[in-house]
Order: structure tokens, then sequence, then C-alpha cells
DNA sequence: TTAATAAATGTTATAATATAACAAGCCGTT
DNA sequence: AACGGCTTGTTATATTATAACATTTATTAA
């Protein structure tokens, strides 16, 4: 049988949070909201964003160690990410790029390393805060 | 007077011990170190941190919540950051390519952002562990 | 359909990372 | 000496994240 990817109770309850958010959510800041729904624990929405990480529904902006949806429609896993904040406001934008993507994608450094993965933070201010 | 910049005797400290690193070390192991040599608490350690980021002589590695000493020489402000990551062994190796950094300045995207400031973290596995 | 196995949940406790608030010392300048 | 700025010391606490273990639910395979 072909699986569908469904998300379990928690992981939709986590989910539907984040991408209703305005911004990048805090893991506690979830919990908070989760708690009117039956989540009583850290460690619950922790196991929900790891969850949701791995499917790529979310990322996690490390400078803020928050979580936004993903914009990217197709983004199943995620590799690749790229992200701008706006040091004023906050606010954050997944950068969508295909030339920045491929750039990146194809970038070698003289070490011979190969690169399977990447996230980039720009900051500076929007174009509301500039 | 020319201020040549000096570091405090706290910063000094923190910023010896992770220069000889061999590798990103933790806030709380570094503390660790020091606590041999007169520094007791967190704050201290951060603190010093803080100002080592703000000199441009460290710089903090988001997705593992470490810090590693700069190695580009002359990087006095932290405006433009990237690391390659090996996901076995943890080496972190300091990118120091001008055709990325280059292309990463001069990025735009399409929401009318102006950029100050990017890290960019590689994940993959080194030449040792691949 | 039942047994086996994998995934998700619930719960308590605690580890790891980071900052608040306040007092005091050091040092160069006026 | 007195001021201002930076650095230090100290205690307490906030924030972020995981360990360990028991239980339940869902999926697969016999």
């Amino acid at each position: 049988m072909v699986q569908t990817q469904i998300l379990s109770k928690n992981q939709q309850m986590v989910f539907q949070i984040i991408e209703k958010a305005k911004g990048p959510l805090k893991a506690y800041s979830i919990l908070n909201d989760v708690q009117k729904k039956g989540i009583k624990a850290p460690l619950q929405v922790y196991r929900a964003l790891d969850k949701l990480l791995e499917l790529g529904k979310i990322h996690k902006i490390e400078s803020k160690n928050a979580f936004v949806a993903c914009k990217n429609s197709n983004c199943e896993i995620t590799k690749a990410t790229a992200f701008s904040i706006c040091e004023k406001c906050e606010k954050v934008t997944e950068i969508n790029n295909s030339k920045l993507s491929n750039y990146l994608s194809d970038f070698q450094d003289n070490t011979g390393m190969k690169y399977n993965k990447y996230n980039l933070e720009f900051f500076g201010f929007c174009k509301k805060c500039k």
C-alpha cells in the first residue's frame, strides 16, 4: 500500500500552530498554545518538532532557536535552506531562489568535502524597517 | 591615543582556550577549563564570548551552540561567515572563499531587503569520514 | 485475525544553554 | 579627585532540550 504520510495527532497540532503563525515560534511558546489541547510536556512538543523537521514540513531558524513552516511546496526533506531575517522586526522569510540554491548545492571547497546539506541565514533590515 | 584593541583578562583566557582547541567548544566546557584559573560563573564566560564575537575573534556555530576561533586573519567584524561541518567526526572548518563570499554579499532577493550579514553552514562528510 | 514490531504518546525528572539584576573594581580622561 | 565607561564578581533564575521508562496505538507479516 502506498503510504500517504499522515501526521499523528500531536504532530498535527504542533504543525498547525506553526503554520498559522506570522513568524518563527519557539518550542515553549508552542507548548503554551497546545497545552489547551491536551499536550502537557515539553518533550511531546520536541518530539513532534523533530518529526516535522525530518519530514521537511518545518525548518529551524538556528540563530533564533525557533521554527517556521516550510513555504516551498515540494520541500519534503530539509537539505538546502535559506532565510532572510530582519534584525529589527524579526520577520523571517524563506528564500526560494533557484540560482542561489543551485550555486550552493554545487559549491565545492578545497578540502574535498562533499556536502549534502546547508543552511544559510541572511540578516538585515526588511523593506519596512530600513 | 590610538586604541590598540587589547583583550581583558577574562576575554583573553576564554579566547586562548578557544584558539587552542581542535574543534568548536561549548560555553560550559570553556567554563570548566577556566574554572582552574579563577573564573567561577557562566556569565563571566558568556560575557567574554559576547565580546569576542563582537570583535570577530571568534564565531558561533549556530547548529552546535559552540564557538570557534576566527581563522580569517583580518576578520575584525563578523558579518559574513561560512563553515563546513562534518556530520560524522564533527570537524568544523571555516570556509575562506572569495567567490562564495562575494556571491553571498552581493545576493539580492526579490523582497527588497538589504542584507548586511550572513551565516552559512554546510553539512556533509569530510575527506576522512566519507 | 492475531502476533510481532514499529511508531507515537504520556510522564517525571533533569541536563544544557543562556540571561537578569545588582554590587563593586579598574582605568583613562578631564 | 571625580566622572564615565568598561569589566568583573556573584547569586539567582530563565530558557532550551533530552534521558529514562511505562504505555498505547498503528502497521506489517504470518
